[in-house]
DNA sequence: ATGATGCTTCGGCGACGATCGAAGCATGAA
DNA sequence: TTCATGCTTCGATCGTCGCCGAAGCATCAT
């Protein structure tokens, strides 16, 4: 009745728990097969491939073949941002998951929010840049020229991440801190050297592991002490 | 099956056409009343009565008593973004309404984004800032000191603006245009200022129409050249 | 070839939920 | 009070869509 693209139908794809567990499944970041996405959304294979049928032609995911196998991912970051974003309000309307179990700590500790770090650790990270001012935060992100001096000294190619169409800071709405969480090309960067370097790992499914030593130079370096 | 706040049931919510054309009605930034969004969904009362119920208790919206009248508005400025982030994946599936008519053109030179400027008019306003080096862009939104200046000069109370704990300038990412406009609480102030200023007027709907005069101050002032 | 694996298509079943008519309950006006 | 307006609740209907079993295609291995 209205103007403007409409919305219902994206939401209706999203609004299926099956085709919901398996978006939920793919913000780690890895693509996953069709098999793999059954079994997490905890239906048959057939009706897996159905949804993600649909999925794909509303250009929510892609696909990529490979040899039997057919690997799916999200198509964007705005899917994954949009994902997350839904997450934040429905922790806001009390509609966690029942079963919140050991796993569910970890979660918030530290994961993967599509490709950079979010969680508790995630949090803290922003927050840490911040404190060193390595990021000014005025209302927005922006790199001062010591965090610029600073990510080149720490392993990270700036230039090639600015070449990018991609925004290098970006501040993500983290749903389990309620605070924002670094994400844009820096993010996504500085996550990455975390696992070069051997200070984090990530598993196989959204959770990030700190090893000992990484825990300590990540906070020595990075982050801001929990609040 | 897994871990974190079920998005499904609030993309379900989201998903239904006639909770979807209501949603989309609140993005002008107004309180409507059951009956105005019924009418807008293109339902009955009782059918809308029924949704609103819903919708209000996944704190989607909240809901004011005047009168006999009760008034719905977006619970928080979170759920537009959702609205709008799946406005742009709508977009690109190609799920543009059927009807576009005139109004759909105006629609993507000024509307209103919640409580900001968007379309062709809110991506000019952002790029002339930005070359005006009022605010910086580097990834992301930061207003400078020439900035900071120029907006109290303008008469925007920046101070108030910066006590609140809305961030001062937020890149919000536009549908129509695909590139992003000034969302945040300056976004906002921005948009009143023009109102009082009387450059602009924002219709029943979504639109936002300019004065002739109020668009040549607009373009002189603070917007960049349509590219 | 033969079989195995990964995935898709088809057909039918079942359930959820969107819808509206009718009745009920408030609030405000005369 | 009496009536009108705005909204909610109830009950019943009906369409849509998610689901799985079975069969059909691909691709790869032997």
């Amino acid at each position: 009745m209205k103007e403007g693209p409409s919305i219902a139908p994206i939401a209706a794809l999203i609004g299926d728990p099956a085709r919901a567990n398996m978006l939920t499944a793919l913000m780690a970041g890895r693509a996953l097969t069709a098999s793999e996405l059954a079994a997490e959304a905890g239906v048959t294979l057939q009706t897996a491939s159905g949804h993600l049928a649909r999925l794909e032609s509303a250009r929510l995911l892609v696909v990529e073949k490979q040899g039997r196998h057919r690997y799916f991912r999200l198509s964007e970051p705005d899917v994954a941002q949009v994902l997350e974003n839904l997450m934040g309000i429905a922790a806001r309307a009390g509609l966690a998951r029942v079963r919140t179990g050991p796993r569910d700590h970890a979660l918030r500790k530290a994961r993967v929010c599509y490709d950079h770090l979010a969680g508790e650790r995630g949090v803290a990270l922003l927050r840490g840049l911040d404190e060193r001012r390595l990021i000014a935060d005025e209302g927005t992100l922006a790199l001062t020229e010591a965090g610029r001096r600073f990510f080149c000294d720490f392993g990270i190619d700036l230039e090639r991440l600015e070449r990018s169409r991609r925004p290098l800071c970006r501040a993500c709405l983290d749903w389990s801190e309620r605070r924002h969480h670094l994400g844009g090309a820096l993010g996504a960067a500085i996550l990455a050297r975390l696992c070069d370097l051997g200070w984090a790992r990530r598993g196989a499914d959204r959770v990030v592991t700190f090893s000992p030593r990484g825990e300590h130079e990540f906070a020595r370096v990075l982050a801001a002490p929990l609040s």
